[in-house]
Parts: structure tokens; sequence; C-alpha cells
DNA sequence: CTGAAAGCGCTAACAC
DNA sequence: GTGTTAGCGCTTTCAG
């Protein structure tokens, strides 16, 4: 297939050898290289033999030095994270393979410290573009980067400014909505599982749930948290469950969900009978329990794969009409739910 | 924190300016970056004043064709597989941190085309070493990039080579013990689901049931693999489990012993009483189930970390004891089994 | 101890 | 159409 030469511990073939090889100076081989329509179609041809000849690849070191620009993008998600954010990182790198840009992938946990690295081994790196999956809007990784005149694409979160974009999913919305169903059902009793890793998800959950409740006449106020001394959020609900109940209980990420329906059922709580439950961020794992839990299901690969279109657009400096994309979500009644 | 001065628009600063203001040549400005001890105390100080102030970084593409080592390594992933690569991406991140390595995440389908283009990426991209996250040996990806020389590390595959190393865990020889403990027990009808997108891991697993059925004078022939007409594994086992039933079932990956679990069950087969499960690949999700799955732990983290570690190595041309380095499994034993 | 200068491999005017 | 040449930002001899 590749004409390539095993050529052991030799040096990588650069554009001069081309050159020599084809009997033309290398700016035309850099010229057939970057496809320009002025080389006759003979050195063309010449050209090209050679390249496949000798086996030679553009240095994108090089060509980035020359260019002043990479054609990859910084990508940050949460460490940890990849349960949720892989599907995500599917939709991106699809997009990006089709735009030739490459990924440099970066992960971020909460400290400080850490933050400044990144944020230097991204700026060093002279990436075109970074693309930033974070939950909380203060991240101070965003504020740094943005100093750095560098497009910048956050997902999950609205934001935007001159060089800042996000696409995202309206939780508030959702929950809103998922809210005054129940409400208007007669359901009153409705708590939501806050979520340590995702502030500004919950917030936005809880805010949601306020304005329905709000609508309604009523106040909401039934958020359970994970105190500190509970390393799991299982364990803790398998306590706070021995006491508590809900009509319908409303968490984040699948993990919790099931946290939720696992500490339930060991308290002999019946699921959807006594209490349903519906899960926010939803992976292919969450249908797999029993019973399936309903869940909105999150466009996790669509965003991703807008993102790193709409980055290409302010790379290109193309007309962006919508700093802000707003994803559509889906809610999938499964078993945890009495809704029809 | 940082006096990183908001330049809008304005381009990024570099070591001539750097040395400009702080009355150097570029040399020394040089020399004080990559911590040379032979720079004058004051003058070193100067510099590092000049440097903190004016917010230079080091362009990291600029030090790449330089000394032509650009300090990132290639990672290739299979697509769509982030749920059981995600440990392993975050081991191989936090000793990439470690040693100053960045990391140019690729991924991988079953396209031979895809392959070529990958290379090609990797290749042009200039990586110091790539990691390949593998479950094929014939993996042309890997024939492809050895031909370029340069240092590779396999994950979850026994290879090596002149500049191949390889990090794996030893399946074989787990589901071999597995077997022989079940056998010696008296129980036989032991199968194994083969997962099609993990061929080699399979392999590994069929020829550990073959050889402890062998020490027993019996021969193994039971895999059960899913008919290309079933576009689930979970659909096609509910029809499977009506009209068959074994005393134990092995899977790889977790997904795939949640479907076992959940296809029995629905065929009103009693886990673990009447059938016995045991997963290979171990995820946070798999011990969520009700009942919990009994599984082996497959480090993923240390695969990661490992396999970094050991790329590190290769590139520093530090001798290498053992080029094929096998981690050790554990067998958890949960709700799935009747073992103690 | 520090500076001058020659690349690293490639692109992009500007000539011819 | 094609070649020449000046950078892109940094490292590294080699002088001084």
């Amino acid at each position: 297939m590749s004409n390539v030469i095993n050529r052991k511990k030799s040096r990588r073939v650069t554009i001069y050898e081309v050159a020599k090889e084809a009997g033309v100076s290398l700016a035309t081989v850099s010229r057939v290289i970057n496809g320009s329509e002025v080389v006759k179609e003979v050195t063309r041809k010449k050209v090209e033999e050679a390249i496949t000849h000798l086996g030679y690849k553009p240095n994108a070191i090089a060509q980035g030095l020359a260019l002043s620009k990479t054609t990859t993008v910084g990508l940050i998600v949460p460490e940890a994270g990849f349960s949720y954010v892989g599907q995500v990182i599917n939709g991106l790198l699809d997009v990006a393979k089709i735009y030739k840009y490459n990924i440099m992938l970066h992960t971020i946990n909460e400290g400080i410290s850490d933050v400044e690295s990144i944020v230097d081994d991204v700026i060093k790196s002279r990436v075109d573009g970074v693309i930033v999956y974070s939950d909380r809007i203060t991240d101070r990784s965003i504020a740094l980067l943005s100093q750095y005149n560098i497009p910048i694409v956050v997902i999950s979160n609205r934001v935007s400014s001159d060089n800042i974009c996000s696409v995202f999913v309206d939780i508030e919305k959702a929950i809103f909505e998922l809210c005054s169903k129940y409400l208007a059902s007669g359901v009153t009793d409705i708590a939501i599982v806050g979520d340590h890793r995702n502030i500004n998800t919950t917030a936005m959950m809880l805010k949601g749930a306020k304005r329905a409740f709000k609508d309604h006449g009523l106040e909401f106020d039934n958020e359970i948290t994970k105190p500190k001394n509970y390393h799991s959020t299982f364990h803790f609900l398998k306590d706070y469950f021995t006491d508590h109940k809900h009509q319908l209980v409303i968490a984040n990420r699948d993990s919790q969900a099931m946290a939720v329906l696992n500490a339930a059922r060991e308290n002999g709580i019946r699921v959807p009978d006594e209490m349903e439950i519906v899960g926010v961020i939803d992976t292919k794992y969450n249908s797999m329990m029993r019973p399936q839990i309903s869940s909105f299901s999150i466009p996790s690969y669509d965003l991703g794969a807008v993102s790193m279109r709409l980055l290409t657009k302010m790379l290109d400096a193309e007309e962006i009409t919508d700093k802000e994309k707003c994803l559509k979500y889906l809610f999938t009644n499964r078993q945890t739910t009495k809704l029809d």
C-alpha cells in the first residue's frame, strides 16, 4: 500500500530531499504539498513520485512554526470523568478529523495549582483553540485562558464573550418541565440529589425546580446532598432512605441515579410505585439497570461535535450567528417513572 | 497571581523581547529557561523578572523544531471505548504530567483507511513516542507505525520488538485459574461470551478455558457469540437463554456481563443459584448492578500509568529490563458467584 | 559567563 | 511556472 522504505535509524526525510529527488526547488514541493494550483502537471507528478518514493511526510511542527498555527486544539476535561465525557470526546474527534485538527488532551481536577499548569501547557503548545468541558462558570482555567486571546468553546455551560462560545443543554428548562408535569399531577414531594462534582449543573436543576414550584404557588426546598463524612452517595442514601422517602427523586449523573435506585430498594422502597426516579445524564449503563432508569438523554456526542464545529468556525473567522448554542434534550420514560 | 498583561490582539511575546527587556542576548534567556547552571545569579534574576513581567511562555513548537523533539506522545485508543479506556487514560495522563509530556489523542475504528490516516497524523505531528491501546496484535497501525522507528508501547497485548514494548494482563491465566477452580469443584458447564470488539482478549479467554479443561481430561467448546443479525448482545442472549443454561458464564466487558445477567433473569434463571456469572473488565458500574457482578479487576489505571512510564524510559534510552510487562489482576467475588 | 550565528523544516512573498 | 530568500522562535556550538 504505502511504499515506505524501512529506513532504520535514518533521519526522517525532509522537503529538501524531496526537492532534490524531484529535481525542483523546495518551494515547488511545498506548493504541491499544499495543493497549489499553479504547479504544472508534469512537475507535480515528478514531485508526487518523489514523495511516495521517499515516504516523505511533512513535518507539522515546522509547518506550525512557519505558519504560526498548529491545527491542533487543546481539550480540557475533568479528571476521572470519562464515563460521561467519553461520548463528548467521540463527537469532538469525529468532527476534528473532518477539519484536520488534532487534539491535545488535558485533564483537570479541583486544585488551583493544577489549573495554572494546564493553562501553561496549553499556551506553550500553541494550540489554535481550546475546548473546555467545565461545569463551573467561574472556572479559573477559562478566565486565565481567555487572557491569551485564544478561541475557546466551553461545553455544558452558558458563557460567551469576545473569544468564547459555548454549547450546552438547558438543564434548568428540562427540570422545570419535568417538575411542572409532576406538580400538575399532584406530586409535590420532589427531591434533587446534589452533585458536588457538577456544582453548576446542580444549581441549574435547583433553579428549574424552584421556578416550577413557584408557578404552582409552592416553594422548593429539597436538595439532598451527601455530607462530607460519607465517601459515597450510595452509602449516604442508604442511610438517608431509612427515614426519608420522596415521590420523585432527580439525580444528575447516571451513577447517582443508580445509587438512588439501589439505596431505595435496599430500604424496601418500591420503585416506581412508592418512589419515582429520574436521571439527567444518560450513559449506556443507565438502561442496563433493572428496573431501567428513566432519564433525560443529554446529546453528549453532539455536544462534542457541535463544539468542535463551532471552534473551526471561530478559527476560520467565519460569521457566528449564535455564540451560545443550546442543544435539545430528550426525556426517555423507562421503568422508574409512572409517566405515560 | 500571574502578572500576565491582557494584551488584546497583540502577538505572543518571544524570547527576543525578553532578551531586550533584560538587556541580554537571546542565548542567555534560553539558558535560564532551560535551567542552565552557567548563568550568573544576577543576570538570571534580570531575565526571570523580564519573563514574568512580560508574561513570556516559551513556544513549544519552536522548541520542538530546534530540538527535533516535541515532548508529546500520541495515544491511540479504540473509538467509542472510553468506558473501559477511561481509567487507562487517567493513569497515563498522571504519569505524563510528571514527566512533562503532552498527549495527542487519536481514536481508531475498524476501517483500514482509518488506520493509514491515523498513522499519518501521528507521524506528521512528530510525537516522541506512541501508546496504542489495541486488542488486536495484527493491528496494522502498529505495523505501520513501527516502520517509522518510533518508540511504541502497546497496551493489553503481549508484543515486543526493537522499539516496541507492551503492558498487559494475563487474561489467559486468569481464565485458566477460574475455570480450574470451578472444574475442581465439579462445575463443567462453563460458557464464554465472545467479544467481537476484542477479538484477541476473547481468544486468550478461550485459550485459558481450553487449557483448564484439558488438564481435567475434558474439552472446552462453549463460546457464545452474537450472530450478526442481532444488534445487541443483550437481545441475543435473551433469546439464547430461553433454551440454554450454563453453570457459569464468563464475559469480557462489564456491559456484556450485565447483558448476561439481565438476559438470564428475564428468562427466570436464578443468579447465582442456577447460573453464575463472572465479568473480566471491571468498571464502577459493574458493582452497581443488583446482584453485583463478580469480576476480575483489571488494573486499568496502572495499565496506563505503567505504559507511560515505560515509554519515558524508552525515550530516555534507559535500560529496560522487561519489554513485556504483565500486570496483576484481582478477582472480586460478589453476588453472581457462589465461591467463597 | 555571555553573545553571535548557524540551523531545525517549512511557508510565503518576491523575483525571474 | 518555478526558484530565491527571508523569516517562524528557539537551541546550541563556538568564540570571546
